[in-house]
DNA sequence: AGTATATGTTCGGTGTTTAGACAAAATCAC
DNA sequence: GTGATTTTGTCTAAACACCGAACATATACT
């Protein structure tokens, strides 16, 4: 039960219900492909004349195209099978992280259409800036056959200002209000949109093409790295909130008189299940006191650590578990404020799921409200999927696929 | 931007747009009422013609009614008013708390039509059916001119389940999965609508015909009682969740080994801020502990605190102090999680706030993740207004203007 | 009394869904 | 091979909605 706001609503005009219907048509086919005509009439309860229609006015568009003919399933004409066109477009994603930053050119339905490169981030902003232009245009003259680029869409790990084209904060790099979008656009001549990283991931998951991926209802993305990150997506739309910083749970304490976070405030999630986190709960040391940080600096990683427990380690699977408790605890914090239909957590951590689920579900139990939020579905995202890269992507392939505004 | 959901959506039939533009109208009435013709079509930015024909249509239904005329503003013709048709139709809302139950009748826009009237609660739930429908029965016998009932909304201190027909869990009551919705409606013969307070109290804000109150955006109302509960409005819908649980900040951990909750999990902003906790600290007592519960059912109430403390009583000034400094380190984790427009406050400690106030909004600054976090508006909502009544009115009068499903 | 102006209604025009008929294309039965 | 059956896709008329403009009505000013 949706209330009008009586100072910004939209009113139906007489194009209003083709608008709406085109969108759901086009989202048929983006989610079912290669789908016919008929079909689209059937998925759509409508006649066959409407589907044709529409049809029509998207092929015309050239957002979507016939392919060949498919087989009849029975008797009767054999139907012509319709496809999104991502023939002659494709879209760059860019994930800027504190030591790499990635790239992936896909097509408008987010398939990969290359490997994924990267390159040593430097954190001086304008460096990186012509860095990054100068390596695009090499990507998008590599892959010329794949046609004109549409947009490029970049993750950034730290906040973006609700009109999208400064960074206000991102930590791990040092940026604060720095501009970056704008700058990028104007090297490479072609369309930026920047968003936080965490924010991509829900993105990727909520545009999955992928048919085993549930979108309905609210879910988060739980992004765990140096800093913990999450993303919350409310009926199908990504929370942004006043001044696009919604969803950080990452700062929502478990214990206000814990440890030091990088944000400024003590005991936030986040300073207990980050890898530095566990890094430094393995070394013994607290790594937010000031002094030699050798341990962001030191060669044994988060990956090394989680091998070590693999192999038995005591001392680093006493580190892994506490994690797990602490990043179950925090869990439940999601749950009993959201109570999504399911949560997604990325990270380096989640190469040692198997080991640390049962303490993750066991302290999400102790602390959830219900037991009903202590079953909430959590589905790993594995770094192969590169969430962010997809997310990233999901900004310029996504607005076209968006649900008209009404009422 | 959001995503149209391929497996659930609705297209958008021939009488979709004026379904639309109906509820539009409506809402537009229900908001700037009286309104003329004319000016309807101007808020709306369509034609008269358009106009006069919804109004014609909510004419039919009955849903609005032409009042006198009004005043030309120049020459011209004098407008036709609107207004929304209250005229034979009430509403009964009902707030069911751990001492007290109380009823109150409005009409469709939430006007109160007559005091509000209580009665000491029976924790037995059949007892407090009987009780209640006999008082229902009575005060609707006692107003029979303003006409017929259009439903009876009922707000609980607990948690209700999806299908909204059941109490899951009301602690305060001693309640665990208690029917309450048919049996009600059963014995009064009207339909019966139940919600959590929180929940409604956010519903109560959300619709209300007051001018001076902003809808737009994300807003959270914290209540405060015995218990802390949460609700969540995220663009014009309350956010309910899988389970019908979403928003329980009261559930969010200040330090997750502070003292034990009512919940049964340890150190939940509920167990600093609520008014037990405030009094416990005063008592510089443990009540979460077994044993004789004096405080509870001894006289001294929150309210006598509050008193002591602004005849200057240091003990008491204290006791508040600490429960304002951890109610604002409370909504730091709402502004970092939700970032909403606003944040509501409601509870007997509202009454206290010129005193808390600074102390409150320091503590919500020092953790929040950004500075415009910081001055997140803070809105208090006195008792006066009865929340919790006018959002179980909400629950029966909203739906008429919903805005449709539609994409 | 005449003119100007605002309100509310009416009517033809255009765009969209709805319902159903029809042509095209493929398979099955004989 | 031929006709019946079935499915796909197109087309047309009807119903319904907004769009635009003209028209009648009512009031105030000159």
């Amino acid at each position: 039960m949706r209330k009008i706001n009586p100072h910004d609503f939209k009113v139906a005009r007489r194009g209003t219900s083709r608008e709406i219907n085109r969108q759901i048509a086009l989202n048929l086919v983006r989610a079912h492909q290669p789908i016919s005509r008929a079909d689209l009439a059937l998925l759509m309860n409508v006649r066959r004349g409407v589907a044709s229609l529409l049809v029509s006015e998207l092929l015309d568009e050239g957002l979507i195209f016939e392919g060949a003919l498919g087989e009849a399933v029975g008797r009767g004409r054999r139907p012509t099978f319709l496809y999104i066109d991502s023939r002659q477009r494709c879209v760059v994603g860019v994930d800027i992280r504190a030591s790499r930053t990635y790239i992936l050119v896909t097509d408008l339905m987010g398939r990969q259409l290359g490997a994924v490169s990267s390159f040593q981030t430097n954190k001086d902003v304008e460096v990186l800036t012509q860095e990054l232009a100068r390596r695009i245009k090499q990507v998008l003259a590599d892959y010329k056959d794949v046609g004109a680029c549409a947009g490029i869409g970049v993750a950034v790990p730290g906040m973006v200002d609700p009109a999208g084209g400064r960074v206000l904060h991102a930590p791990t790099l040092g940026w604060r209000d720095v501009s970056l979008r704008d700058p990028l656009a104007a090297a490479i001549g072609i369309p930026v949109h920047i968003e936080n990283s965490a924010k991509a991931c829900a993105l990727a998951q909520l545009w999955t093409t992928r048919r085993d991926v549930i979108t309905a209802g609210h879910s988060v993305f739980v992004s765990i790295s140096d800093g913990v990150g999450t993303g919350v997506v409310v009926n199908g739309e990504l929370m942004r909130g006043r001044h696009n910083t919604a969803g950080e749970f990452g700062h929502v304490p478990l214990s206000i008189d814990g440890p030091r976070c990088s944000c400024g405030a003590t005991g936030c999630w986040e300073s207990y299940v980050s890898n530095i986190a566990t890094l430094s709960r393995y070394f013994g040391r607290d790594l937010s006191e000031p002094g030699p940080r050798d341990i962001e600096t030191s060669t044994f990683t988060i990956e090394d650590l989680i091998a070590r427990a693999r192999a038995g380690d005591a001392k680093s699977l006493g580190a892994l578990n506490s994690t797990a408790r602490y990043l179950g605890l925090g869990l439940a914090s999601i749950v009993n404020a959201i109570d999504p239909a399911r949560i997604y957590i990325g990270g380096e951590i989640t190469t040692a799921w198997s080991l640390i689920e049962p303490i993750v579900r066991n302290a999400l139990r102790e602390r959830t409200l219900t037991e009903f939020g202590g079953t909430t579905e959590i589905h790993v995202v594995p770094a192969e999927e590169h969430p962010r890269l997809r997310g990233a992507v999901a900004l310029i392939a996504a607005p076209a696929f968006a649900a008209p505004m009404v009422a």
